[in-house]
DNA sequence: GACCCCGATGTCAGTTACTGCCATCAACCT
DNA sequence: AGGTTGATGGCAGTAACTGACATCGGGGTC
């Protein structure tokens, strides 16, 4: 196993390395030009230089090739709730996973931004995004229940965690400026304490 | 425009009756017995005495047989939230608005739990439950705002009702005596109350 | 009653998402 | 050198969905 590595220049395999970024590339700009249900998946496929059976090896339907960050982005959010301190509530255990989520978004926000109005522009890829929030808030819920939280308790906070978040993260896209995503989630948590603690 | 009902016996006229009743209850018995996947749309058409190309006349696609009750419920949330007294804080009329949803799930339980397995059993339903439940908190939201409740207000206020009607749903499914939907709302309302409040 | 229109359905052809199976071929391993 | 592996291509097949046109009983018009 000496240095393997040193394989992986462009061109140097049998093949263009990176073929499923590519073919995340190629559809985020066709979905952008032409929209979503305009565009084929061959389409897809030729503009990355693959065929359209080797898309389907990469991403299991049409619409997967906008989700793949999505793993990266819920592992972060398990090990924050999991590292919070013995001392907070669950709620704050579930802001600071969401804060951390938040500032690694927070880089991304051109690409983000692109994503988000393909994604608005139509209602297919609106119900993935929410299965896909779903699992972000299954998983957690299972990281507050390790914390030692009530099983029904935990999902409630997580369902709410991620309610803040899907607030915060429109306000984030609608801003003109370069405004401050944790920021913001912590604007929309202050909000929730307002709203839960209110008595008419 | 006299008695134009008389003649909508079975068979009087050109073809059979609630065509689309008979493709709901058609799809529903063929998810529960083969599953979703394994059932073709031919089938459900052919077992409610109609074609596949009517059933897409009826319905948009494979799922929404199982979706056609949301509007009632949809407006009942609207209504209700609307009709709350004035002095009610947001968070209550949207729990007024969730508990009278309640109570009307409540009458059709077995129906409600038969529905929910499929639904349970299969990734692409879930996704379309989600953007309903997401239309759901739309419209709620919107009945907020006329009530004078601040934007982003009204749509947290929304999505966390809707968060706390899908545990209490859950359990009410759980549990095997006949429990009362309203009342597990009205608990998991409290719970969320507790939640948002807590200071480690 | 002859006539006509309408609306729910049927028929058929076509596109496209997705899958299974087998072939290819460069890189790697022994 | 030879066998194995892994990413890809090619190809045929299924099933979801769509558009265009045909059918025909019911209800209204005159």
């Amino acid at each position: 196993m000496s240095a393997t590595a040193i394989n992986y220049h462009r061109g140097m395999g049998r093949w263009e390395p990176n073929a499923r970024g590519r073919l995340e590339q190629a559809a985020l700009e066709l979905y952008t030009d032409r929209g979503f249900e305009q565009t084929t998946v061959a389409e897809i496929a030729r503009r990355a230089g693959l065929t359209e059976r080797t898309y389907f090896r990469h991403f299991a339907d049409k619409r997967e090739v906008l989700f793949g960050g999505g793993r990266e982005l819920q592992e972060l959010l398990v090990t924050t709730a999991a590292g919070a301190p013995e001392s907070a509530a669950p709620i704050d255990a579930a802001a600071a996973a969401i804060e951390a989520a938040g500032a690694l978004l927070q880089g991304r926000r051109e690409h983000s931004r692109q994503r988000q109005a393909v994604i608005a522009a139509n209602p297919e890829l609106q119900e993935r995004e929410l299965i896909k929030l779903a699992a972000f808030s299954s998983a957690l819920a299972d990281a507050l229940r390790r914390r030692g939280v009530d099983s029904p308790a935990a999902s409630l906070t997580a369902e709410i965690a991620i309610a803040v978040f899907k607030t915060a993260f429109e306000r984030w896209h609608e801003e003109t400026d370069t405004s401050d995503l944790p920021q913001l989630i912590r604007e929309s948590f202050g909000e929730l304490r307002a709203l839960a603690a209110a008595e008419p």
